[in-house]
DNA sequence: TGCCCCCTGCAG
DNA sequence: CTGCAGGGGGCA
């Protein structure tokens, strides 16, 4: 999925669009896509939009809020009714800056659930692989059912009280896991997927196969600062669009165009020259660079 | 702590 | 055709 970047990204934009607004009506295409009663957030006004790890939420008027969780391939594209264009003599809603957009018609094959806001303005959940999800919940429940997340989330890293103990600390709870492996782990920190590990974990010069155990003190601050880093990094350039991650103007990322090693095997590093290679840990593709990361 | 699975589409 | 893809839950 869109990872913490990709999240706070579409968070960003969707937080200056949809305060004020009032759901009008909620079209579910695809019943497995949404839990929850459609009509316990219909008429309700958005209140606050919001993120945890992965997680967006959107508070409600009336204690209900929306829990999104984008997986692999959810998108949340928001279509303004007075961005209504003709293209090609079709006419079409056009999100974002014109030559930017690059959502095309909406909704189209993915689009998986339609918001309809008062002012006929529309957020398009699109789901390609349909593992995402979307649950109503009560606000003053969220936490306590854990973001709608079955194992626990862990702290948060952009937060100031993300220090290095404790990463050290919950990363210390996978002793004989690959450090890689350990840092997609949401219940050590939340918000870190492939991209962004694979990057803090050259930043922070350590191989990815790493146990937690042969870690010394200096890896994991260095740890620490890498995943902070990157998912800033992350966040300034707009997320990472490797396929089809768009935020909610319709627009890619380009974080990607400046990651060391994620996407870029057989490419050759651009601290050392030498040859980035690919290998699969926990069953993810997993890149690194033999000359700049160091294997204990 | 590892597999396999959910699902769709695209590259090789 | 096979394998692979920003995730994570269930199961042995």
């Amino acid at each position: 999925m869109p990872e913490l970047p990709e999240v706070e990204t579409i968070r960003i934009g969707l937080s200056k669009k949809l305060l004020g607004l009032t759901i009008q009506r909620v079209d579910v295409l695809n019943a497995n896509s949404f839990t929850g009663v459609v009509k316990d957030i219909e008429q309700k006004v958005v209140l606050d939009v919001w993120r945890k790890g992965k997680v967006l939420g959107i508070n409600f008027s009336g204690g209900v809020s929306l829990l999104f969780h984008l997986k692999m391939s959810g998108q949340l594209v928001f279509q303004k009714y007075a961005n209504l264009q003709k293209v090609k003599g079709e006419t079409r809603f056009v999100g974002g800056h014109p030559t930017k957009d690059m959502a095309g018609e909406m909704p189209n094959k993915s689009t998986r659930v339609i918001f309809e806001f008062d002012n006929g303005s529309k957020l398009f959940f699109n789901d390609q692989r349909k593992f995402g999800w979307i649950k109503v919940v009560l606000t003053d429940q969220v936490v306590k059912i854990n973001y709608g997340m079955v194992n626990q989330l862990g702290p948060e890293p952009l937060d100031e009280d993300f220090t290095v103990d404790i990463l050290k600390r919950n990363l210390l709870q996978h002793s004989k896991m690959p450090v890689k492996v350990a840092l997609m782990d949401q219940s050590v920190v939340a918000g870190v997927g492939n991209i962004y590990a694979n990057e803090a974990c050259f930043l922070a010069k350590i191989h990815p196969q790493t146990p937690i155990s042969k870690l010394i003190d200096a890896d994991f601050a260095n740890l620490h600062k890498g995943v902070i880093k990157s998912l800033q990094d992350g966040i300034t350039y707009g997320g990472s669009s490797r396929s089809n991650y768009i935020n909610s103007d319709g627009e890619k990322g380009y974080f990607l165009d400046y990651a060391f090693v994620y996407g870029r095997e057989k490419l050759s590093c651009k601290i050392c020259n030498k040859m980035i290679q690919k290998i699969k840990l926990g069953g993810r593709g997993t890149f690194f660079c033999l000359a700049c990361q160091l294997n204990r």
